[in-house]
DNA sequence: CGAGGATATGTCAGTTCTGACATCGACACA
DNA sequence: TGTGTCGATGTCAGAACTGACATATCCTCG
C-alpha cells in the first residue's frame, strides 16, 4: 500500500475547514481518503452519540485509546477494516456504513 | 485483528449458495465479514463488466494477478483497504461503494 | 493430443498495521 | 493548588498484509 504522508495533515486541513490542497492525489487516491474520512468521522459521531469515551470503545474493541484517537484523526496507520470494526462495536449496521460512505465530502481537487 | 479463520470457508460456502453456519460469529463479526463479501462480490463484477482479466487489474493496482483471485475469493489475508482500491480503481465511486455494501446479503444467523 | 489464456492456491520475505505504553496538554472540581 | 478524566501524539515489538513467484486446474482453440 503506497504510504500517502500527507493524508493527515490534508485531513486535519479538511476537517479544520481550512482550504486542503490535494494537488497531486489521484481521483483514486481522492476517493479512497475521502471515504476514509468520511468513515472516521461517523466513528466520532457514533462514539460521542453514545456517550462512550475513547477508552470505553477501545475496550469494546480490544484495542487502545491511543488507536481510536487515530482513528478518529483519520491516522495513515489506520486501516479501514480498523474503522469498520469500530462502527460495528458501535452498533452501525451496514446500511449505517453505506450512508455514511455516501455522505463523505468529496474530495475532488 | 482477530484472524477468523473459518471465513473463507464460510465465504465459499455462502457464495456456492450452500447452508454456511456462521454460528459462532458475533453480530459485529457477521456484518463485518457480510461488508467484506459484499465489497469483494463488487470487485468480481466490475471487472468481469469491463472485461479485464485478473492480471490486467492486478496491473492496474500495481499488485499480482494471484492477489486478485485472492480478493475475489474473499480470502482473510485480503484487507478492505486492498478491496476499496481495487473497486476505486475500477472506476467505482463512493456512491457506488455505498451500493454495494448496502446489497450485501446479511449473514445473520 | 498440445498450447495458451485465465483463474486458483500455497509460500515467503519485506512492509505495514496494531495494541500497548508513556507522556502531554486541556478542562473540571474540590 | 492537586487530582482525575479525556483526548492527542510518539514509539516499538509483534502480528497481519502485500506483491511476487511457482504451480495447478480448467477451458478453448487448433
Amino acid at each position: 500500500m503506497k504510504r500517502i504522508k500527507r493524508a493527515t495533515l490534508e485531513a486535519h486541513g479538511w476537517r479544520l475547514g481550512t482550504a486542503a490542497d490535494f494537488l497531486d492525489l489521484t481521483p483514486e487516491e481522492a476517493a479512497f481518503v475521502g471515504t476514509k474520512l468520511a468513515l472516521s468521522q461517523s466513528v466520532r459521531d457514533r462514539r460521542i452519540a453514545q456517550g462512550l469515551s475513547q477508552a470505553a470503545l477501545a475496550k469494546r474493541l480490544t484495542s487502545s485509546q491511543s488507536r481510536v484517537a487515530k482513528m478518529e484523526a483519520a491516522d495513515p496507520t489506520v486501516s479501514v477494516d480498523l474503522l469498520l470494526r469500530a462502527l460495528f462495536a458501535l452498533g452501525a449496521k451496514p446500511s449505517d456504513v453505506a450512508s455514511a460512505i455516501r455522505k463523505g465530502r468529496s474530495l475532488a481537487a
